[in-house]
DNA sequence: CGTGTGATTGACGCCTGTCAACGTCTGTGG
DNA sequence: CCACAGACGTTGACAGGCGTCAATCACACG
Protein backbone atom coordinates (compact mmCIF):
# COMPACT_ATOMS: atom_id res chain seq x y z
CA UNK A 1 0.00 0.00 0.00
CA UNK A 2 1.11 3.29 -0.71
CA UNK A 3 1.09 6.42 1.26
CA UNK A 4 1.42 9.83 0.55
CA UNK A 5 5.06 11.63 0.80
CA UNK A 6 4.07 13.77 3.78
CA UNK A 7 3.07 10.56 5.96
CA UNK A 8 6.82 9.39 5.70
CA UNK A 9 7.99 12.35 7.08
CA UNK A 10 8.48 12.99 10.77
CA UNK A 11 8.14 16.54 10.47
CA UNK A 12 4.64 15.86 9.84
CA UNK A 13 3.74 13.62 12.29
CA UNK A 14 1.40 15.24 14.21
CA UNK A 15 3.27 13.31 17.65
CA UNK A 16 6.63 14.71 16.66
CA UNK A 17 7.19 16.40 19.83
CA UNK A 18 5.77 14.30 21.76
CA UNK A 19 7.64 11.16 21.17
CA UNK A 20 11.14 10.04 22.29
CA UNK A 21 12.66 11.72 19.40
CA UNK A 22 11.95 15.14 20.73
CA UNK A 23 15.77 15.62 20.70
CA UNK A 24 16.63 14.40 17.87
CA UNK A 25 18.07 17.53 15.50
CA UNK A 26 16.85 18.00 12.31
CA UNK A 27 19.34 16.23 10.44
CA UNK A 28 19.25 13.15 12.41
CA UNK A 29 14.96 13.67 12.48
CA UNK A 30 15.65 13.15 8.35
CA UNK A 31 17.76 10.15 8.81
CA UNK A 32 15.05 8.19 10.40
CA UNK A 33 12.43 9.96 8.11
CA UNK A 34 14.54 8.73 5.39
CA UNK A 35 15.57 5.23 6.84
CA UNK A 36 11.55 4.41 8.34
CA UNK A 37 8.62 3.19 6.48
CA UNK A 38 5.51 4.13 7.63
CA UNK A 39 2.34 1.66 6.81
CA UNK A 40 -1.07 0.96 7.77
CA UNK A 41 -1.41 -2.41 10.09
CA UNK A 42 -5.12 -3.75 10.11
CA UNK A 43 -6.52 -4.39 13.64
CA UNK A 44 -5.03 -8.27 14.25
CA UNK A 45 -2.16 -8.06 12.61
CA UNK A 46 0.68 -9.08 14.78
CA UNK A 47 3.51 -6.52 14.63
CA UNK A 48 6.12 -8.83 16.03
CA UNK A 49 5.80 -12.28 17.81
CA UNK A 50 7.48 -13.68 20.48
CA UNK A 51 10.87 -15.30 20.34
CA UNK A 52 11.29 -14.34 16.83
CA UNK A 53 14.58 -11.64 16.08
CA UNK A 54 13.26 -8.10 15.71
CA UNK A 55 14.78 -5.64 13.19
CA UNK A 56 14.45 -2.76 14.22
CA UNK A 57 11.39 -0.92 16.35
CA UNK A 58 7.90 0.80 15.30
CA UNK A 59 7.23 4.06 16.09
CA UNK A 60 3.60 4.38 16.64
CA UNK A 61 1.69 6.79 14.58
CA UNK A 62 -2.05 6.44 15.34
CA UNK A 63 -4.12 3.34 16.80
CA UNK A 64 -3.42 1.20 19.67
CA UNK A 65 -1.39 -2.40 20.06
CA UNK A 66 -1.42 -4.54 22.89
CA UNK A 67 1.84 -6.15 24.10
CA UNK A 68 1.79 -9.43 25.56
CA UNK A 69 3.54 -12.44 26.32
CA UNK A 70 2.50 -16.45 26.24
CA UNK A 71 2.17 -18.00 29.45
CA UNK A 72 1.15 -21.23 30.38
CA UNK A 73 -1.32 -23.29 28.12
CA UNK A 74 -1.00 -20.34 25.42
CA UNK A 75 -3.10 -18.10 27.93
CA UNK A 76 -1.67 -14.18 26.70
CA UNK A 77 -0.56 -12.27 29.60
CA UNK A 78 -1.59 -8.47 28.45
CA UNK A 79 1.89 -6.25 29.52
CA UNK A 80 1.29 -2.95 28.33
CA UNK A 81 -0.84 -1.11 25.82
CA UNK A 82 0.85 1.44 23.27
CA UNK A 83 -0.54 4.45 21.19
CA UNK A 84 0.48 7.10 19.56
CA UNK A 85 3.63 8.83 20.20
CA UNK A 86 5.01 5.57 21.96
CA UNK A 87 7.47 3.31 20.59
CA UNK A 88 7.93 -0.28 20.52
CA UNK A 89 10.21 -2.91 20.52
CA UNK A 90 13.39 -1.14 21.31
CA UNK A 91 14.28 -3.50 24.18
CA UNK A 92 14.98 -6.41 22.32
CA UNK A 93 17.10 -4.12 19.35
CA UNK A 94 19.07 -2.70 22.01
CA UNK A 95 19.69 -5.85 24.44
CA UNK A 96 19.79 -7.73 20.95
CA UNK A 97 17.95 -10.58 22.25
CA UNK A 98 14.97 -12.21 21.06
CA UNK A 99 11.42 -10.23 21.18
CA UNK A 100 10.05 -11.51 24.66
CA UNK A 101 6.58 -10.12 23.85
CA UNK A 102 4.66 -10.31 20.75
CA UNK A 103 2.68 -7.24 19.56
CA UNK A 104 -0.87 -7.20 17.76
CA UNK A 105 -2.89 -4.06 16.41
CA UNK A 106 -6.17 -3.86 18.26
CA UNK A 107 -7.55 -1.07 16.72
CA UNK A 108 -6.00 0.20 13.01
CA UNK A 109 -3.15 1.41 13.27
CA UNK A 110 -0.14 3.39 11.14
CA UNK A 111 3.46 2.59 12.54
CA UNK A 112 6.97 3.89 11.25
CA UNK A 113 9.92 1.18 11.19
CA UNK A 114 13.09 2.43 11.87
CA UNK A 115 15.47 0.12 11.55
CA UNK A 116 17.40 -0.96 14.61
CA UNK A 117 20.79 -0.12 13.28
CA UNK A 118 19.53 3.15 12.78
CA UNK A 119 18.57 3.44 16.15
CA UNK A 120 21.28 2.08 17.92
CA UNK A 121 23.36 4.75 16.06
CA UNK A 122 21.01 7.49 17.13
CA UNK A 123 21.67 6.00 20.19
CA UNK A 124 25.46 6.43 20.31
CA UNK A 125 25.80 9.82 18.94
CA UNK A 126 23.66 11.75 20.32
CA UNK A 127 23.49 11.92 24.45
CA UNK A 128 19.80 13.60 25.06
CA UNK A 129 18.48 11.08 23.04
CA UNK A 130 20.24 7.98 24.93
CA UNK A 131 18.88 9.76 28.12
CA UNK A 132 15.52 10.20 26.79
CA UNK A 133 15.82 5.98 25.93
CA UNK A 134 17.39 5.36 29.04
CA UNK A 135 14.56 7.14 31.45
CA UNK A 136 11.97 5.86 29.29
CA UNK A 137 13.31 2.30 30.26
CA UNK A 138 13.76 3.27 33.97
CA UNK A 139 10.20 4.26 34.16
CA UNK A 140 8.60 1.71 32.44
CA UNK A 141 11.19 -0.82 35.22
CA UNK A 142 9.44 1.35 37.58
CA UNK A 143 6.10 0.65 36.45
CA UNK A 144 6.90 -2.92 36.16
CA UNK A 145 7.69 -3.78 39.37
CA UNK A 146 4.66 -1.49 40.52
CA UNK A 147 2.30 -3.99 38.73
CA UNK A 148 4.26 -6.71 40.41
CA UNK A 149 3.62 -5.60 43.56
CA UNK A 150 -0.50 -4.66 42.55
CA UNK A 151 -0.56 -8.63 41.20
CA UNK A 152 0.82 -10.30 43.95
CA UNK A 153 -1.19 -8.77 46.99
CA UNK A 154 -4.03 -7.51 45.72
CA UNK A 155 -7.46 -9.50 45.21
CA UNK A 156 -8.58 -9.87 41.25
CA UNK A 157 -11.55 -7.47 42.57
CA UNK A 158 -8.90 -4.68 43.28
CA UNK A 159 -6.97 -5.03 40.24
CA UNK A 160 -9.94 -5.22 37.98
CA UNK A 161 -10.72 -1.52 39.87
CA UNK A 162 -6.99 -0.37 39.36
CA UNK A 163 -7.10 -1.51 35.76
CA UNK A 164 -10.17 0.35 34.50
CA UNK A 165 -7.94 3.99 36.25
CA UNK A 166 -5.15 3.03 34.53
CA UNK A 167 -7.23 2.25 31.40
CA UNK A 168 -8.97 6.24 32.17
CA UNK A 169 -5.03 7.16 32.72
CA UNK A 170 -3.73 6.51 29.69
CA UNK A 171 -6.59 6.47 27.15
CA UNK A 172 -8.72 9.15 28.64
CA UNK A 173 -12.48 9.59 28.21
CA UNK A 174 -14.94 11.08 26.09
CA UNK A 175 -17.32 13.70 26.73
CA UNK A 176 -19.60 10.91 27.90
CA UNK A 177 -17.34 9.38 30.33
CA UNK A 178 -16.66 6.45 27.55
CA UNK A 179 -13.43 4.76 28.00
CA UNK A 180 -11.24 5.34 24.91
CA UNK A 181 -10.45 2.18 24.41
CA UNK A 182 -12.71 -0.65 24.05
CA UNK A 183 -11.29 -4.54 24.79
CA UNK A 184 -13.19 -7.76 25.20
CA UNK A 185 -13.74 -9.26 28.23
CA UNK A 186 -10.93 -11.81 27.68
CA UNK A 187 -8.64 -9.25 27.03
CA UNK A 188 -9.53 -7.69 30.60
CA UNK A 189 -9.16 -11.08 31.68
CA UNK A 190 -5.65 -11.11 30.49
CA UNK A 191 -4.28 -7.72 32.15
CA UNK A 192 -5.76 -8.29 35.54
CA UNK A 193 -4.54 -11.86 34.94
CA UNK A 194 -7.66 -13.99 36.05
CA UNK A 195 -10.94 -15.70 33.96
CA UNK A 196 -12.75 -13.83 31.50
CA UNK A 197 -15.58 -15.08 33.82
CA UNK A 198 -14.23 -13.72 36.96
CA UNK A 199 -14.17 -9.94 34.84
CA UNK A 200 -17.71 -10.45 33.58
CA UNK A 201 -19.20 -10.86 37.20
CA UNK A 202 -16.81 -8.13 38.51
CA UNK A 203 -17.76 -5.18 36.09
CA UNK A 204 -21.22 -6.29 36.81
CA UNK A 205 -21.20 -6.11 40.62
CA UNK A 206 -19.51 -2.63 39.71
CA UNK A 207 -21.83 -1.66 37.74
CA UNK A 208 -24.78 -2.52 40.43
CA UNK A 209 -22.29 -0.42 42.56
CA UNK A 210 -23.06 2.02 40.20
CA UNK A 211 -19.39 2.79 39.84
CA UNK A 212 -19.88 2.35 36.07
CA UNK A 213 -22.04 1.66 33.17
CA UNK A 214 -21.91 -1.07 30.64
CA UNK A 215 -23.07 -0.37 26.92
CA UNK A 216 -21.79 -3.47 25.23
CA UNK A 217 -18.06 -3.70 25.06
CA UNK A 218 -18.12 0.18 25.86
CA UNK A 219 -17.52 1.34 29.34
CA UNK A 220 -18.74 4.40 30.99
CA UNK A 221 -16.86 5.43 34.25
CA UNK A 222 -19.32 7.20 36.17
CA UNK A 223 -17.60 7.48 39.41
CA UNK A 224 -14.10 7.51 39.48
CA UNK A 225 -13.27 8.02 43.28
CA UNK A 226 -15.25 4.92 44.19
CA UNK A 227 -13.15 2.72 41.67
CA UNK A 228 -10.08 4.05 43.16
CA UNK A 229 -11.50 3.14 46.70
CA UNK A 230 -12.51 -0.45 45.49
CA UNK A 231 -8.73 -0.47 44.17
CA UNK A 232 -7.41 0.48 46.93
CA UNK A 233 -5.56 3.38 45.16
CA UNK A 234 -3.50 6.65 47.05
CA UNK B 1 33.89 2.92 60.79
CA UNK B 2 37.77 3.47 58.69
CA UNK B 3 38.21 0.64 55.90
CA UNK B 4 41.45 0.15 54.22
CA UNK B 5 42.43 2.02 51.11
CA UNK B 6 42.94 -0.76 49.08
CA UNK B 7 39.22 -1.17 49.69
CA UNK B 8 37.98 2.08 48.48
CA UNK B 9 39.92 1.76 44.87
CA UNK B 10 37.90 -0.09 41.94
CA UNK B 11 41.23 -1.26 40.98
CA UNK B 12 41.35 -4.24 43.87
CA UNK B 13 37.74 -4.98 43.63
CA UNK B 14 37.20 -8.54 43.06
CA UNK B 15 34.29 -8.02 40.49
CA UNK B 16 36.31 -5.03 38.67
CA UNK B 17 35.63 -7.40 35.18
CA UNK B 18 31.83 -7.95 36.10
CA UNK B 19 30.27 -5.03 36.91
CA UNK B 20 28.45 -2.58 34.95
CA UNK B 21 31.56 -0.61 34.90
CA UNK B 22 33.74 -3.14 32.86
CA UNK B 23 34.03 -0.85 30.04
CA UNK B 24 35.13 1.85 31.52
CA UNK B 25 39.04 3.34 30.89
CA UNK B 26 41.12 3.51 33.62
CA UNK B 27 40.55 7.19 34.36
CA UNK B 28 37.37 6.85 34.61
CA UNK B 29 37.59 3.97 37.10
CA UNK B 30 39.92 6.62 39.12
CA UNK B 31 37.05 8.99 38.87
CA UNK B 32 34.86 7.01 40.12
CA UNK B 33 37.44 5.38 42.89
CA UNK B 34 37.72 9.23 44.10
CA UNK B 35 34.50 10.28 44.55
CA UNK B 36 33.10 6.94 45.77
CA UNK B 37 32.98 5.90 49.42
CA UNK B 38 32.69 1.84 50.62
CA UNK B 39 31.40 0.92 53.53
CA UNK B 40 30.27 -1.72 55.13
CA UNK B 41 26.62 -1.90 55.85
CA UNK B 42 25.31 -4.73 58.81
CA UNK B 43 22.08 -7.09 57.90
CA UNK B 44 18.85 -5.05 58.59
CA UNK B 45 20.13 -1.56 57.73
CA UNK B 46 18.60 0.01 55.30
CA UNK B 47 20.56 1.68 52.04
CA UNK B 48 17.63 3.92 50.77
CA UNK B 49 14.36 3.69 51.27
CA UNK B 50 10.59 3.67 49.01
CA UNK B 51 9.70 7.48 48.41
CA UNK B 52 13.27 9.06 49.30
CA UNK B 53 15.50 11.24 46.91
CA UNK B 54 18.28 9.18 46.19
CA UNK B 55 21.68 10.79 45.78
CA UNK B 56 23.64 8.37 43.82
CA UNK B 57 23.49 4.52 43.01
CA UNK B 58 25.52 1.46 45.04
CA UNK B 59 28.10 -0.83 43.88
CA UNK B 60 28.22 -4.38 45.86
CA UNK B 61 31.22 -5.53 46.93
CA UNK B 62 30.07 -8.21 49.18
CA UNK B 63 26.75 -9.93 50.75
CA UNK B 64 22.89 -9.65 49.81
CA UNK B 65 20.80 -6.68 49.53
CA UNK B 66 16.78 -7.51 49.02
CA UNK B 67 14.67 -4.51 46.96
CA UNK B 68 11.49 -4.25 47.96
CA UNK B 69 8.50 -2.57 47.38
CA UNK B 70 5.64 -2.10 50.06
CA UNK B 71 2.10 -2.54 48.98
CA UNK B 72 -1.02 -2.87 50.76
CA UNK B 73 -1.10 -3.05 54.84
CA UNK B 74 2.57 -3.01 54.76
CA UNK B 75 2.82 -6.33 53.30
CA UNK B 76 6.37 -5.76 51.63
CA UNK B 77 6.79 -6.91 48.16
CA UNK B 78 10.44 -8.44 47.51
CA UNK B 79 11.53 -7.41 43.55
CA UNK B 80 14.77 -8.92 43.62
CA UNK B 81 17.95 -9.47 45.16
CA UNK B 82 21.54 -7.61 44.59
CA UNK B 83 24.72 -9.39 45.50
CA UNK B 84 27.88 -8.99 44.67
CA UNK B 85 29.16 -6.80 41.07
CA UNK B 86 25.58 -5.67 41.23
CA UNK B 87 24.76 -1.99 40.73
CA UNK B 88 21.48 -0.88 42.60
CA UNK B 89 19.98 2.70 42.76
CA UNK B 90 20.37 3.81 39.02
CA UNK B 91 17.14 3.86 38.10
CA UNK B 92 15.93 6.63 40.69
CA UNK B 93 19.21 8.03 39.73
CA UNK B 94 18.99 8.33 35.90
CA UNK B 95 15.06 9.19 35.89
CA UNK B 96 15.11 11.53 38.46
CA UNK B 97 12.27 9.87 40.57
CA UNK B 98 11.95 9.56 43.94
CA UNK B 99 12.98 5.43 44.82
CA UNK B 100 10.40 3.39 43.74
CA UNK B 101 11.94 0.37 46.31
CA UNK B 102 13.15 0.11 49.40
CA UNK B 103 16.71 -2.10 49.64
CA UNK B 104 17.72 -3.52 53.16
CA UNK B 105 20.87 -5.43 53.96
CA UNK B 106 20.07 -9.32 54.44
CA UNK B 107 23.58 -10.55 54.49
CA UNK B 108 26.43 -8.00 55.97
CA UNK B 109 27.70 -6.00 52.88
CA UNK B 110 30.11 -3.71 51.83
CA UNK B 111 28.67 -1.35 49.32
CA UNK B 112 30.52 1.48 47.25
CA UNK B 113 28.28 4.73 46.77
CA UNK B 114 28.93 6.38 43.59
CA UNK B 115 27.69 9.86 43.64
CA UNK B 116 24.90 10.30 40.85
CA UNK B 117 26.17 12.96 39.18
CA UNK B 118 29.37 11.37 38.62
CA UNK B 119 27.26 8.09 37.23
CA UNK B 120 25.52 10.59 34.86
CA UNK B 121 28.37 12.32 33.45
CA UNK B 122 29.88 8.60 33.12
CA UNK B 123 26.62 7.74 31.17
CA UNK B 124 26.79 10.80 28.67
CA UNK B 125 30.47 10.68 27.99
CA UNK B 126 31.15 6.51 27.70
CA UNK B 127 29.18 5.28 24.62
CA UNK B 128 29.85 1.61 25.86
CA UNK B 129 29.14 2.49 29.73
CA UNK B 130 25.68 3.88 28.45
CA UNK B 131 24.77 0.75 26.46
CA UNK B 132 25.80 -1.56 28.95
CA UNK B 133 23.20 0.38 31.22
CA UNK B 134 20.72 0.45 28.63
CA UNK B 135 21.17 -3.09 28.27
CA UNK B 136 21.12 -3.76 32.10
CA UNK B 137 17.98 -1.94 32.22
CA UNK B 138 16.66 -3.80 28.75
CA UNK B 139 17.46 -7.15 30.79
CA UNK B 140 15.83 -5.89 34.07
CA UNK B 141 12.49 -5.32 31.82
CA UNK B 142 12.08 -8.37 30.27
CA UNK B 143 12.65 -10.22 33.43
CA UNK B 144 9.82 -7.91 35.11
CA UNK B 145 7.68 -8.30 32.39
CA UNK B 146 8.10 -12.71 32.80
CA UNK B 147 7.61 -12.24 36.51
CA UNK B 148 4.65 -10.54 35.76
CA UNK B 149 3.28 -13.10 33.88
CA UNK B 150 4.22 -15.85 36.26
CA UNK B 151 2.74 -14.26 38.94
CA UNK B 152 -0.89 -13.96 37.37
CA UNK B 153 -1.05 -17.17 35.54
CA UNK B 154 1.22 -19.80 38.13
CA UNK B 155 -0.84 -21.43 41.13
CA UNK B 156 1.29 -20.16 44.54
CA UNK B 157 3.07 -23.91 44.37
CA UNK B 158 3.94 -23.29 41.02
CA UNK B 159 5.63 -19.80 41.93
CA UNK B 160 7.45 -21.21 45.06
CA UNK B 161 8.98 -23.42 42.93
CA UNK B 162 9.90 -21.71 39.96
CA UNK B 163 10.91 -18.99 42.80
CA UNK B 164 13.61 -22.06 44.85
CA UNK B 165 14.92 -22.42 41.00
CA UNK B 166 15.43 -18.72 40.22
CA UNK B 167 17.64 -18.41 43.80
CA UNK B 168 19.32 -21.33 42.57
CA UNK B 169 20.09 -19.87 39.47
CA UNK B 170 21.29 -16.79 41.29
CA UNK B 171 22.87 -17.88 44.19
CA UNK B 172 24.02 -21.20 43.45
CA UNK B 173 24.43 -24.30 45.86
CA UNK B 174 27.03 -25.32 47.76
CA UNK B 175 28.76 -28.51 47.75
CA UNK B 176 26.05 -30.17 49.36
CA UNK B 177 23.03 -28.73 47.59
CA UNK B 178 22.01 -26.04 49.93
CA UNK B 179 21.02 -22.65 48.67
CA UNK B 180 23.64 -20.23 49.15
CA UNK B 181 20.74 -17.47 50.33
CA UNK B 182 18.84 -18.10 53.48
CA UNK B 183 15.55 -16.40 53.53
CA UNK B 184 12.82 -16.35 56.55
CA UNK B 185 9.69 -17.86 55.36
CA UNK B 186 7.89 -14.63 55.10
CA UNK B 187 10.67 -13.26 52.88
CA UNK B 188 10.04 -16.44 50.63
CA UNK B 189 6.16 -15.35 50.66
CA UNK B 190 7.38 -11.84 50.03
CA UNK B 191 8.73 -13.03 46.59
CA UNK B 192 6.32 -15.75 45.45
CA UNK B 193 3.55 -12.88 47.01
CA UNK B 194 1.20 -15.32 49.39
CA UNK B 195 0.77 -16.02 53.27
CA UNK B 196 4.04 -17.28 55.30
CA UNK B 197 1.85 -19.89 56.28
CA UNK B 198 1.21 -21.14 52.41
CA UNK B 199 5.13 -21.13 51.95
CA UNK B 200 5.43 -23.04 55.29
CA UNK B 201 2.97 -25.75 53.95
CA UNK B 202 3.96 -25.91 50.50
CA UNK B 203 7.45 -26.18 51.46
CA UNK B 204 7.07 -29.29 53.73
CA UNK B 205 4.92 -30.76 50.95
CA UNK B 206 7.78 -30.32 48.80
CA UNK B 207 10.14 -32.23 51.30
CA UNK B 208 7.53 -34.99 51.56
CA UNK B 209 8.14 -35.65 47.69
CA UNK B 210 11.53 -35.59 47.86
CA UNK B 211 12.13 -32.43 46.47
CA UNK B 212 13.86 -30.64 49.14
CA UNK B 213 15.65 -31.00 52.44
CA UNK B 214 15.03 -28.28 55.30
CA UNK B 215 17.16 -28.07 57.99
CA UNK B 216 15.77 -24.98 60.15
CA UNK B 217 16.07 -21.73 57.30
CA UNK B 218 18.38 -23.46 55.03
CA UNK B 219 17.18 -25.49 52.30
CA UNK B 220 18.67 -28.55 50.45
CA UNK B 221 17.57 -28.58 46.80
CA UNK B 222 17.60 -32.92 46.02
CA UNK B 223 15.52 -32.84 42.77
CA UNK B 224 15.99 -29.61 40.49
CA UNK B 225 14.32 -31.41 37.34
CA UNK B 226 11.66 -32.41 39.68
CA UNK B 227 11.04 -28.71 41.24
CA UNK B 228 11.14 -27.20 37.59
CA UNK B 229 8.20 -30.20 36.62
CA UNK B 230 6.30 -28.90 39.67
CA UNK B 231 7.23 -25.18 38.96
CA UNK B 232 6.26 -25.30 34.92
CA UNK B 233 9.55 -24.06 33.48
CA UNK B 234 10.78 -25.31 30.62
C1' DC C 1 14.37 -17.01 82.93
C1' DG C 2 11.36 -13.94 80.58
C1' DT C 3 10.75 -11.94 76.08
C1' DG C 4 10.40 -11.69 71.29
C1' DT C 5 10.77 -13.35 66.71
C1' DG C 6 10.06 -16.84 63.63
C1' DA C 7 8.11 -21.56 62.44
C1' DT C 8 4.37 -24.73 62.53
C1' DT C 9 -0.14 -26.65 62.60
C1' DG C 10 -5.17 -26.75 62.52
C1' DA C 11 -9.71 -24.89 61.53
C1' DC C 12 -12.53 -22.34 58.66
C1' DG C 13 -14.45 -20.02 54.85
C1' DC C 14 -14.34 -17.11 50.90
C1' DC C 15 -12.55 -15.87 46.61
C1' DT C 16 -11.84 -17.36 42.30
C1' DG C 17 -11.00 -20.87 38.60
C1' DT C 18 -13.33 -24.40 35.97
C1' DC C 19 -16.96 -26.55 33.53
C1' DA C 20 -21.15 -26.41 31.22
C1' DA C 21 -25.05 -24.45 29.12
C1' DC C 22 -27.16 -20.85 26.89
C1' DG C 23 -27.90 -16.20 24.90
C1' DT C 24 -26.37 -12.50 21.66
C1' DC C 25 -24.43 -10.50 17.78
C1' DT C 26 -22.12 -10.26 13.36
C1' DG C 27 -20.77 -11.66 9.05
C1' DT C 28 -21.07 -15.00 5.32
C1' DG C 29 -22.98 -17.69 1.90
C1' DG C 30 -26.80 -19.84 -0.25
C1' DC D 1 -33.79 -12.63 3.07
C1' DC D 2 -32.82 -16.49 5.88
C1' DA D 3 -29.84 -20.02 7.87
C1' DC D 4 -25.81 -20.97 9.89
C1' DA D 5 -21.32 -20.69 11.95
C1' DG D 6 -18.31 -18.64 14.97
C1' DA D 7 -16.86 -15.37 18.32
C1' DC D 8 -18.09 -13.25 22.37
C1' DG D 9 -20.86 -12.49 26.58
C1' DT D 10 -23.51 -14.21 30.51
C1' DT D 11 -25.07 -17.06 34.20
C1' DG D 12 -25.13 -20.96 37.42
C1' DA D 13 -23.10 -24.74 39.96
C1' DC D 14 -19.30 -26.44 42.26
C1' DA D 15 -14.92 -27.43 44.27
C1' DG D 16 -10.61 -26.39 45.99
C1' DG D 17 -6.68 -23.36 46.56
C1' DC D 18 -5.25 -20.17 49.53
C1' DG D 19 -5.77 -16.35 52.97
C1' DT D 20 -6.90 -15.44 57.76
C1' DC D 21 -7.11 -16.24 62.58
C1' DA D 22 -5.57 -18.46 66.58
C1' DA D 23 -2.84 -21.42 69.37
C1' DT D 24 1.43 -23.65 70.18
C1' DC D 25 6.24 -24.68 69.60
C1' DA D 26 11.25 -23.63 68.85
C1' DC D 27 15.03 -20.87 69.50
C1' DA D 28 17.98 -16.89 70.44
C1' DC D 29 19.12 -13.11 73.25
C1' DG D 30 19.48 -9.80 77.02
Amino acid sequence: MKHSPSMSSCDSCSNKFETIFKHLTQEEHDMISLDKNCEPYKKGSVIYHEGNRISGCYCISSGIIKIYKTGIDGKEQIITFAKNGDIIGFRSVLSGELACTTAKVIEDSSLCFIPGDTFIQLFKQNREFSMDLMQLACKELGEANAYITDIAQKTVRERLAEILILLKDNFHLDNEQFLQITLTREELANIVGTATESVIRLLSEFKSDKLIELHGRRIKITDINGLKKVGNIF
